[in-house]
DNA sequence: TCTGGGGTCCTCTACCGG
DNA sequence: TCTGCCGGTAGAGGACCC
């Protein structure tokens, strides 16, 4: 019943912070701050010198400047991030067909069910392989656990982080896990935490004598028997390659408070908009709209709408959308606005159209046509000047807004100069622009300042991490 | 000077129809 | 005919994860 450890889990260390330090040399060994600049913004990921000054993922950004007043603040590159995750997810794909990834940074693989590892000597050969191909691929270090489960697997790359190797022995689970905070076993955050260590339970080996009846009494019954079995070091939940999405959304937060009730009505068409793109872009249409409005006093709330059908027709989410914002008191103001929609179903738009007609010929005096787009509300949004809180993927200014008239730099964005090379932007303002010049691979290079309209520097693409390989 | 964005899963409640 | 029970579905919210 001992399964053999052979679940891996790689978890890149520092993962967008590292990026930022392997292109920018200048930032090696520096403390490096990747997240949301303006106002509302958070740290999505900082480098290991940052964290000794305290500074951690999901801190106000603003948090981390008092704590780190001399680090380096980066909004997040996540094409680039992409890129790299890619060239990582391809070597992970060579073991085996199971590879789950959970995030850009972050997968399971069934080591087994790629013939690669059979028991802990060959699993440890082969995370140890992968580690080293991963730095020469990329120049990143990646952390990597291996245990019989994917819940072992990954507490066991929590201890190795960072830059290391863990293999947990079948049969040390339990004593091994034990001592452990109740915060380590996926499902228990602040919250859970919390009501444990109100009922005096702070230690894994504690949740294991409070028994499995207790734990379905305190925090009900799926919940319970889960954590239950996960203290006991049971979970045979499979790597899955392929997980269907569920919804789509995007959502929003603002620098400041909306009140004004028509840019909020607006803001929600434009959020209904970007969210049927990616809907169309997933190749999906769903059936039920969500609103999601975040208040002035960071009070949730959520209304949603299910239609008749599922519908890609942006139309028709924006009106569904603005039917549920009617039914909101937005007085006070508010803070975030989110348009979601679930329940996919995987048409795409010929598929839909079909249906229509299919629908049509059956039943000629229905009508019920949702295709008239009925122009754009509230007017083309100007968008680009967004240098807000958003450290989303998507948020990315895009390239050319850099280099058009009346150019913006953005902080930490690639650049080439006709003279200098390649380099990035350091900061910006007041008509000047200073740019260190340096590259993936080369020694910190030089600082040099410029006037923003400077023609002969231009916005770039970035660069490998690591020199051609071939 | 509070607290991002994009997700998933679970629970509770209400309602409907058999 | 009324009532209770049950299952299914929606809607809302909360917790959690990266």
């Amino acid at each position: 019943m001992r399964a053999a450890p052979t679940i891996l889990h790689l978890d890149m260390d520092a993962f967008y912070a590292s990026v930022e330090q392997a292109s920018k040399p200048s930032l090696r060994g520096k403390a490096v701050i990747v997240g949301g600049l303006g106002p509302r913004g958070v740290v999505a990921t900082a480098s290991y010198e940052a964290r000794r000054f305290g500074v951690h993922s999901a801190m106000p950004t603003a948090q981390a400047r008092r704590l780190c007043p001399n680090g380096a603040y980066l909004i997040p590159r996540f094409t680039l991030y992409r890129q790299v995750s890619d060239v990582v997810m391809a070597m992970l794909r060579e073991l085996s067909p199971l590879v789950e990834p959970l995030s850009l940074d972050e997968a399971f693989v069934d080591l087994e069910a790629g013939g690669v590892a059979f028991d802990a000597g060959s699993a440890r050969a082969t995370g140890e392989r992968l580690r080293a191909d991963i730095r020469a691929a990329t120049g990143l270090s990646g952390s990597v656990g291996l245990a019989g489960s994917k819940m072992l697997a990954k507490v066991a790359s929590e201890e190795a982080k960072p830059a290391g190797l863990l293999l947990i022995e079948p049969g040390t689970e339990r004593e091994l896990l034990a001592p452990m905070s109740v915060r380590t076993l996926p499902g228990v955050g602040p919250a859970t935490g919390e009501h444990l260590r109100r009922a005096g339970i702070t230690t894994v080996g504690e949740l294991v004598e409070a028994g499995e009846d207790e734990l379905v009494r305190m925090v009900g019954r799926a919940h319970g028997t889960g954590l239950y079995r996960m203290a006991l070091g049971l979970d045979d939940r499979p790597v899955v390659a392929e997980r269907d999405a569920k919804s789509v959304s995007v959502e929003d937060t603002f620098d400041v408070d909306l009140h004004d009730r028509v840019r909020i009505r607006g803001e929600v068409q434009r959020l209904a908009d970007r969210c049927v793109q990616r809907l169309r872009g997933s190749g999906h249409s769903g059936r039920t709209i969500v609103l999601k409005v975040r208040r002035y006093d960071f009070s949730t709330l959520t209304r949603s709408e299910t239609l008749r059908g599922p519908t890609d027709d942006a139309a028709v989410v924006r009106e569904a959308a603005a039917r549920l914002l009617e039914a909101v008191d937005t007085t006070g103001g508010v803070r975030l606005l989110g348009v979601g929609v679930t329940g996919l179903a995987d048409y795409t738009q010929e598929d839909l159209f079909a249906q229509s007609l299919a629908a049509e010929a059956e039943a000629a005096d229905e009508g019920a046509g949702t295709d008239g787009t009925g122009g754009t509300a509230a007017g083309a949004e100007p968008d680009a000047a967004d240098g807000g809180a958003g450290a989303q993927e998507g948020s990315e200014p895009p390239a050319e807004a850099q280099g058009a008239p009346g150019r913006r730099w953005v902080a930490g964005s690639d650049v080439r100069h006709v003279l200098y090379g390649p380099g990035w932007v350091q900061g910006s303002g007041v008509g000047r622009v200073t740019v260190r010049f340096e590259q993936p691979g080369s020694e910190p290079g030089r600082v040099r300042t410029f006037r923003v309209d400077d023609p002969e520097l231009e916005p770039s693409d970035p660069l490998p991490l690591v020199g051609d390989t071939d």
